[in-house]
RNA sequence: GGUGCCGUAGCCAAGUGGUUAGGCAGCGGUCUGCAAAACCGCCAACGUAGGUUCGAUUCCUAUCGGCACCUCCA
């Protein structure tokens, strides 16, 4: 199916045409592992993650999915100093390398990174590659040294900056946010390498070494350049490695428009020659209880706070998917409650379809015309900007207009097929017969044995003591004829 | 100061120049020993004030309120 996506660069919903036959190629800008991702970092990487699964599932297309791991900048520096407080002893032992130090200090915030993406339903096996940023220094040096020869890059003082107003007599910038060079507010954020620029626009590609920190040979202009990458060129490093140039989409959130994403597109094109990104894809921001997060606020979680508070990560993802990415995501614990509510009804939807098909013999393909049409319709809608509420909305409806017993055998087999490829978008639910009693504790299987034969000696007062009792060990009961199912809450 | 976004029923969240978005909660009912689940039904909105229009929640203006970005924050 065709898909539409709402385009930065050009403000208006863009038909999506790959550049290569049927592939995608999607770079999707990750985190910096200084420290444990929060909630709102998650909301980006769910955007991401929605992306690549609707141009699987819907669009059909080959998916090359990039998503790169910050692992050299100013914090995760900070942080790893020999003697820093933040150091943890999972981490191992710190030695006299700097280097050394932040790659433990990283690998560390990384591999808790990658933990956290699979409690929110990402399968690590749909990345093409999470490329680290010091596994790349080459091509940085590289395309740095390209920029330069090109004439849009200038030494000083051992760092490389770009030369931001002599690109912009050549080519725009500002494609993707307005910029208004008169009316940047002065003085807000003083950076201590300022007066080494010749203009405070110029951002640095290279910054100088500076003792104590690691740093990689690099030799420019018959100068002296050793010291380690600016945070922009990584990423257009990275993904004209591993994607080429150009590729079909980049991802991020709104704040990452200036000046990072604009940054990317001009010293791409001063380096390369080619604007790197055909359509530029923005998530906005998350909110919780309708604040900005912030530490200072305590409203600041990160997935694990949100786990321990008793939060299921996957009504976290079926939350912020059932928003739309473009508005602001308002993140509140009843909202959560309220989404698990949502999803678990589809879940006994679907357990009531495999209870009622007299065998498990699944669709191959669709066949029943109504099944059909509502796939399309769904999938229409997330073909459409990635419209998860509507799509959602259909299915409700759709739900709430037909029962399970209303369906024919057809009907029932092509509904769990359907599920089974929404599921590769939204992974929210089990696509599966509900499992018995197996994975429940026997002390509760016996306490409802015990009230099942209360209630069939219609001894009530005993069976409500020990259904209270099964409630209150934390699985829910619920009775059909002669029988009972039991659930944990 | 510059740029941009948003204000929709108790809560969350779509959308539209005139016909029910959807979810959660709530209220009736069926079922049940009673519940739960399920099913049937009901309920409610478009920040404020003007304007354009046959008609505005939707367009325009003003206004109030909230938010984001303005040099390394998803």
């Amino acid at each position: 199916m065709q898909i539409y996506l709402y385009n930065s660069l050009s403000r208006a919903v863009d038909k999506f045409t790959p550049i290569k036959e049927n592939l995608a190629r999607i770079y999707s800008c990750g985190p910096t592992v200084y420290n444990y991702a929060h909630i709102g970092n998650m909301r980006a990487f769910l955007f991401a993650d929605l992306l690549q699964r609707v141009m699987r599932v819907v669009g059909a297309f080959d998916l090359q999915w990039v998503m790169n791991i910050t692992n050299i900048d100013d914090k995760t520096i900070r942080d790893s100093q020999l003697g820093s407080e933040l150091w943890k002893k999972e981490m191992g032992e710190q030695s006299d390398s700097p280097l050394e130090n932040l790659l433990k200090l990283t690998k560390y915030y990384e591999e808790e990174f990658l933990k956290d993406l699979s409690l929110l339903g990402l399968d690590l096996k749909h990345f093409y590659a999470m490329p680290k940023a010091t596994d790349y220094i080459e091509q940085m040096q590289n395309l740095i040294r390209s920029i330069y020869d090109n004439g849009f890059a200038y030494i000083s003082n051992g760092s490389i900056y770009f030369n931001l107003m002599k690109w912009h007599k050549q080519d725009r910038y500002g494609k993707l946010f307005n910029i208004d060079f008169e009316h940047f507010k002065a003085g807000v954020r003083i950076d201590s390498d300022q007066y080494e620029r010749e203009q405070a626009n110029d951002f640095a590609l290279w910054k100088a070494r500076k003792e104590g920190e690691p740093f990689w040979e690099f030799k420019l202009g018959g100068e002296n350049c050793d010291g380690r990458p600016g945070w922009h060129i990584e990423c257009s490093a990275m993904s004209a490695e591993l994607l080429g140039v150009p590729f079909d989409i980049h991802t991020g959130g709104v704040d990452l428009k200036f000046p990072h994403h604009e940054d990317e597109i001009a010293q791409s094109k001063a380096g390369y020659g080619l604007d790197p990104v055909v359509l530029w894809c923005h998530n906005e921001f998350l909110e919780v209880e309708g604040a900005k997060m912030s530490k200072s606020a305590g409203n600041f979680f990160t997935l694990r706070d949100l786990i321990e508070k008793g939060l299921d990560p996957i009504d976290i993802r079926f939350a912020v998917l059932s928003a739309h990415y473009s508005s602001v995501f308002n993140f509140t614990f009843d909202g959560v409650e309220a989404s698990r509510k949502a999803r678990l009804r589809v879940q006994d939807y679907i357990y009531s379809l495999f209870e009622a098909l007299s065998n498990d013999e699944l669709s191959n393909s669709l066949q029943s015309d109504l099944i059909i049409a509502l796939r399309k319709e769904i999938f229409s809608h997330l073909a459409n900007n990635l419209h998860t509420p509507k799509a959602l909305a259909t299915l409700f409806s759709w739900l709430n207009n037909h029962t399970v017993q209303d369906l024919t055998n057809e009907e029932k087999a092509d509904l769990i097929k359907l599920f089974s490829e929404l599921n590769g978008i939204f992974a929210a639910w089990k696509i599966q017969r509900q499992t018995k009693e197996s994975s429940i504790p026997k002390e509760i299987r016996d306490l409802a044995e015990l009230r099942l034969k209360a209630r069939r000696e219609k001894n009530f007062e005993e069976s409500d003591i020990l259904r209270k009792k099964i409630i209150e060990l934390g699985y829910s009961i619920k009775d059909s004829k002669d029988s009972y199912t039991i659930e944990k809450l």
